[in-house]
DNA sequence: GGGGCTCTGTACGCCAGCGTACAGACAAAA
DNA sequence: TTTTGTCTGTACGCTGGCGTACAGAGCCCC
């Protein structure tokens, strides 16, 4: 538990050309990911951009009357703050650690210099973007077509990818707010997973126990974000600018 | 009808420095736009980026058992391909023309020469995606809390305002498709809107005659994506390079 | 051991939106 | 003028998810 976290475990530091990375490292900053922690709200100023190596990060919409819709979530496989980079400084979604663990950060200003330098970082990121967007509008699709079920096969999937192991520390409460429904929703959807043999749960731990199934009771939409996330990023991303061209 | 449209008339263009725009000058193609153009098909690889000067285009997410979705729509005020600078090459979506009129497209090799100058064309297109991220995002969230009534009223608003005039030339079935609800459902929403005096129509034809009333009437998803579009991309964005930094 | 808190299970009425079906209204074509 | 096709209106039963309410169950702390 008390070892130190590797910047390289983010997949998208891991994808920087060393040398590239050896610039950036003087500049990372270790900080813990508690649950519940708000990285930052809907129209803050960025000041950071998080690199996670184990806890996930929810991208939140919260509306007037206090309902929440989860847009997106991150994790190992990227970054927070792309608003930074994209022009913005701020969004109008909330930034909220969903999985307890630890990230990197680099000062907004810093980043931007190497983002700047107009080579691997900038074409990394821009590709990690559009797989945030797919995220995003699959998201949208999502919430229109289908079931409770569905999606919360879809959500623990999305979850699990993100985290090692098989178990996510969660309570049926936090996942409702993530996908904007009642907790008693959940609770049925999760009562059939139970059913099923596909999970085991208790007082805020799912133990996922059948992942193939999980798989084929979940809606498209996973699998669609699934296969353009690995298009766009395979594991080692290598000469990005090559391929930019 | 015969005016040949200029490209200033989409935003974008219109933001870029004269000089940059001068460059890209002699790639700009004139294209007509007719209703239900397939600009590119989900996984296409694109080769143009288009720029609608009085057309309108939506994104579209299309299932496996062929119901749909629109992801975001795109006007004047922006441009579709972003997938292109992006690095993707290709999204999960369709782009289909909404509403006929013409766009200016250029290659997307000339496209990303200039986008690699690093200059304010990055800049913009880096904006303008953070905009589109917005309204996508916005889309995630109303599908999941809001009504029919509600969606109808924001997707009039955001064909409105990227069109001349209170017209609107489209069927309720058409409608149905993008908000990804049946067709009776809009035929609903619209007789309401209809009945308190704010819209007029008939076959295909919609006149918005209470614009006023129409945003009261709509959800919160449509002001909070003007709101951030306008801080994104101000009518004349100056000074992208400083504002950038 | 007991009190309090959090998490989960269940129940009931309600309604928005769905699937389906069909009829009238309008427009262009024949 | 009739026909044909498109667009719009209405109806009916069904169900998924909502709002609300409350009860049991596990955990921590005093």
């Amino acid at each position: 538990m008390s070892v130190t976290p590797r910047p390289q475990q983010n997949h998208l530091l891991a994808a920087l050309p060393t040398e590239v990375l050896e610039r950036l490292m003087p500049h990372l900053e270790l900080v813990a990911m508690p649950l519940g922690m708000v990285l930052y709200e809907s129209g803050d100023t960025l000041c950071h951009v998080y690199f996670p190596t184990d806890s996930i990060v929810s991208l939140l919409y919260v509306m007037e009357n206090g309902a929440s819709a989860e847009i997106s979530v991150v994790g190992n496989d990227g970054v927070i703050g792309v608003a930074l980079f994209m022009g913005g400084e701020s969004t109008t979604s909330r930034a909220i650690v969903q999985s307890a663990g630890s990230a990197y950060r680099v000062l907004g200003k810093r980043f931007k210099e190497e983002f700047k330098r107009h080579g691997d970082m900038l074409y990394l990121m821009l590709r990690y973007s559009q797989a945030l967007i797919t995220q995003m509008a699959q998201t949208a699709v999502c919430n229109r077509h289908h079931s409770i079920d569905q999606q919360l096969c879809r959500w623990l999937l999305l979850s699990l990818d993100r985290l090692s192991g098989s178990q996510l520390a969660m309570t049926q409460e936090l996942i409702a707010n993530m996908l904007g429904v009642r907790r008693e929703g959940v609770t049925e959807a999760a009562g059939k997973l139970h059913r099923q043999g596909v999970i085991d749960y208790s007082r805020g731990l799912i133990i996922v126990l059948d992942r193939d199934k999980l798989e084929s009771l979940s809606c498209e939409c996973y699998a669609v974000v699934k296969r353009e996330t690995d298009r766009l990023l395979p594991y080692k991303v290598s000469n990005l600018a090559n391929a930019q061209a």
